[in-house]
DNA sequence: AAAACGTACAACCGCCATCTG
DNA sequence: TCAGATGGCGGTTGTACGTTT
């Protein structure tokens, strides 16, 4: 059918945003909420794509944004998470780094993902995360790497561990990518619902959502995530009745987890010894 | 000291799900 | 019920900056 460009390209202003812009956008989000970012260029007077705005304000501008220094301990649940919901299966499109990111307060899907892409990820992968039709450019990272049980390696030779980073940027990461080590197979990634809408529901093939108290951060999803129960081992079975059924323990593996912030400790323990 | 190289991050792009009239 | 609008996501790219040679 067809869809209109997100933005006109003419007139409209790209590249890194300036001060000025961000107060700009800061403020009239304070003073209208979050929203018909379509609308936002216009009426707050920017010459920005609504959906550069959107970003903009979300990884950047909202309040309570926790900036650099990503902790061992964020790091770990990241790497963590990721050996869960990072392995995909051909062919689905998850929504991992977001879910990752609601179990992270203040950090961003963007900010993890790049903090994968560019450190965990080629950690992980033995410094050949980058696919090799990328250039040198490092993406999406093999998550399989993430799952083999190498995240705790540091990759003899891996000039980004030698490589100082900046002031600003997580500067004590390096070396602690502390993951559970034991191999992990192949693992369906479980369909993270986006959580905006108050309640996670995972599908293994199509997307569901709920209706809830909306949300308007990552933070917000974790307060749904005592509905995550609700994501009922019946319906997801119903939805994924074709699958084989293994990936129904990281599932749950999962939904346990982001149930309760006091199951935190047990994922301290091996994957495969909670797995099982 | 300077060029080359590598890293990290901000931002953009395109696709998809959901919402709305 | 459907088409268009909107929001949201993962993937990718551009580039500033730090390190190495």
């Amino acid at each position: 059918m067809g869809r209109r460009a997100c933005c006109a390209k003419e007139g409209v202003k790209r590249g890194a945003w300036t001060s000025k812009e961000d107060d700009t956008l800061a403020a009239y989000v304070k003073a209208h909420g979050e929203g018909k970012w379509r609308e936002v260029p216009q009426k707050a007077g920017l010459r920005r794509c609504g959906k550069s705005c959107r970003l903009r304000w979300l990884n950047y501008l909202r309040p309570n944004i926790k900036r650099g220094n990503i902790s061992d301990d964020e790091e770990d649940l990241i790497v963590r998470l990721h050996k869960l919901l990072g392995n995909r299966s051909e062919g689905l499109r998850e929504r991992s780094w977001s879910l990752i990111a609601a179990r992270l307060p203040g950090r961003t899907d963007n900010e993890i993902k790049n903090y994968w892409n560019s450190t965990l990820g080629r950690r992980a992968g033995g410094g050949a995360a980058g696919t090799p039709d990328t250039g040198s450019h490092v993406t999406t990272p093999v998550s399989a790497a993430a799952a083999s049980g190498s995240c705790d390696e540091e990759p003899g030779g891996q000039k980004g561990a030698a490589a100082a980073p900046r002031v600003d940027h997580h500067p004590d990461s390096a070396g602690s990518a502390a993951a559970g080590g034991t191999a992990s197979p192949a693992v369906w990634a479980p369909k993270a619902v986006r959580c905006t809408g108050g309640l996670l529901l995972f599908h293994r093939n199509t997307r569901t959502t709920t209706t809830g108290a909306g949300g308007e951060g990552p933070d917000d999803c974790s307060s749904s995530a005592a509905s995550i129960s609700s994501f009922t081992a019946t319906g997801a079975r119903e939805a994924c009745s074709s699958g084989d059924g293994d990936w129904m323990d990281d599932v749950r593996a999962l939904a346990s987890f982001l149930d309760s912030d006091e199951e935190w400790p047990r994922w301290q323990m091996p994957q495969q010894q909670l797995l099982s």
